[in-house]
Parts: C-alpha cells; structure tokens; sequence
DNA sequence: TTCCAGGGGTAGA
DNA sequence: TCTACCCATGGA
C-alpha cells in the first residue's frame, strides 16, 4: 500500500531526517544509499506494519507492508516530519547573517520526531550523561522487551505494565529506567497527558515548566523538547556545542558561554544553535 | 582502577 | 540562584 503526503515548498525530507540522531534510533532505521527511512508502527490494533519513507519530488511517499488506516498513518509521518512547521520566518531571519546563510540555503529547521510526544521525551531522557552507543543501546532494548512483537515504541501502558524493577532490569538505563516507568505510570494513571500538552497552545514559558517538572528532563531535555515542540528559544547546550564552540574559540569553554554565544538570535537561538554551521578543522 | 558520556535531582548556602 | 555531590551503565 502507498501513501502519498503533500509536503510544503520548502519542506526537505533529507535535511529533517539529517538534522540530528533520531533516525538512528529504533523503531527508526535509516538507508543513507537509498535514502529511506523506515519505522515499525503499532497502529493502536496490536499489529505491527512497517512503514518505509522516502521523498519523491514535492511529496513525501510512504509505503506500508500491509493494509493499514492511511488517515491514521499519514498523521503520524506528519508529525516526525515536522511537515506543518512554518519555517519562512526563521529561513529569513538565516539571510540577514552571513553566517547563519548556510540554513537557510539547505532548507533546514525541520528535525524528526517520534509519533508521539511521550516516545521523545522517552528517549530525551536516553540521551542524558552517556554516550550515543549507549543511547542507541537503550533504546533497542526498550522496543525489543515491550514494543509490540518486539518492534514497535512501547506505549505507556505496555510499559507501565511491567513492575518499575523489571523495566529496569530489561531497559538498563541505570537511575533513568525509574524516571521512564514513573511517566509512564502517570500517563496511564491520568495524572499526565503528555500528549494533549501539544495541541494546548500553550507559552514556550508554560511548556517549559511542564517539561521540567518530568522527572528526568532538565534544562538540555527540556530545550530538546521544546525545539521538537515548535518553541525554539531555548539553546539546549550539551557537551556537542562545548566541545565546537571550544574548537571555535580556542580554548575550552562553559555552558553559560554557549548560551551567550546564541543570545544574539533571540527567539530563534534554539533552532540556530541546532543548525549552527560550525566551522570544521 | 578511574574517568566520563549529547545531565538531572537534591541539599545546603 | 548557585555549587557540590551523587547517580546506574558501560566503554576507554
């Protein structure tokens, strides 16, 4: 079966995938040759149908494995592709500085995200104080121990129904694997609707402090999550941007600094930071 | 052994 | 608001 999804003028299917690491992420797998990017989806009936994703001219064309709610499916692609997210504004805001050029000219500012907000925050948390294999590691096992048929995200439920101990010992995310039981457990318990949070039109501000009240993200994960959520005026400065803007300068440098170093952007410091050419050595 | 990785929670100032 | 310390895990 295939689906087609009308994208916008300047929507880039390469450069959304490219933008950082998610597509290395399970259910996530991503062909640099072919360029397609394919996902085993739990549709909400307890079956798994691969997707695969490509661009194809001005559309994004998706292909299924199997018979599935195309309305459902091409929902979901819009979401991890940020198809609907206005970029004219930020592409103009690029042109006024040299510097900044680059973005706007390769048409980025779009990054995939999971289906679901709660799969991001899920793996926000996976990416705190370790190394990007162990991330990748993380969450191969969350989706082999508690996805449907051992493939798809694990939904809160299928994840709040095993004991916190078990999730921990099957997950091995050290001190996280409670963080991520806990907000599962309270998605299914009614106290948290992560989901509902993003079609609540609420203040960068607001979602901020939502966000870092989820146990587990702080002000990377929370500014992470915000850019994903379409607020980019949050820099989430992690040992990446230490690390180049200290190659930058010369000399090593303090998160604080990274901070003052995006400043200058205002409201779109977040999205900059994200896309910042870097100069290479 | 020790350090630390795309940080965060907590206590104490 | 800021700092110091601890935190599970696994690779270097």
């Amino acid at each position: 079966m295939q689906i087609i999804i009308p994208s916008t003028p300047n929507f880039s299917f390469y450069e959304t995938v490219a933008a950082h690491g998610w597509r290395r992420l399970l259910p996530f797998a991503w062909d640099e040759d072919t360029q397609t990017l394919s996902r085993a989806e739990d549709l909400g009936n307890g079956r798994v149908v691969n997707l695969t994703i490509r661009a194809g001219g001005g559309e994004v064309v998706v292909e299924t494995d199997a018979d599935a709610d195309r309305r459902e499916i091409a929902a979901r692609i819009r979401r991890m592709l940020q198809i609907e997210m206005p970029l004219d504004e930020f592409h103009a805001y690029c042109r006024t500085q040299p510097a900044l050029a680059a973005i706007a000219d390769n048409v980025r500012g779009r990054m995939l995200r999971s289906p679901t907000l709660f799969e991001d925050v899920v793996k926000v948390i996976a990416t705190t104080n370790t190394t990007w294999a162990q991330t990748i590691a993380m969450t191969a096992r969350i989706v082999a121990s508690f996805g449907t048929e051992g493939r798809a995200f694990p939904t809160p439920t299928q994840i709040a129904a095993v004991p916190p101990e078990e999730f921990a010992e099957k997950a091995r995310m050290g001190y996280r694997s409670a963080y991520v039981h806990a907000i599962a457990s309270a998605i299914v318990g009614g106290s948290l609707d992560l989901e509902a949070w993003q079609s609540e039109a609420l203040p960068a501000a607001d979602l901020r402090k939502r966000l870092l009240g989820l146990p587990g993200v702080g002000p990377y994960g929370a500014a992470c999550l915000l850019l994903y959520l379409g607020k980019p005026e949050h820099v989430n400065s992690d040992s990446v941007a230490r690390a180049a803007l200290s190659q930058e300068v010369g000399r090593t440098v303090t998160d604080k600094e990274v901070h003052a170093f995006f400043e200058t952007h205002g409201q779109w410091r977040g999205l900059v930071y994200n896309f910042y050419p870097w100069k290479q050595e």
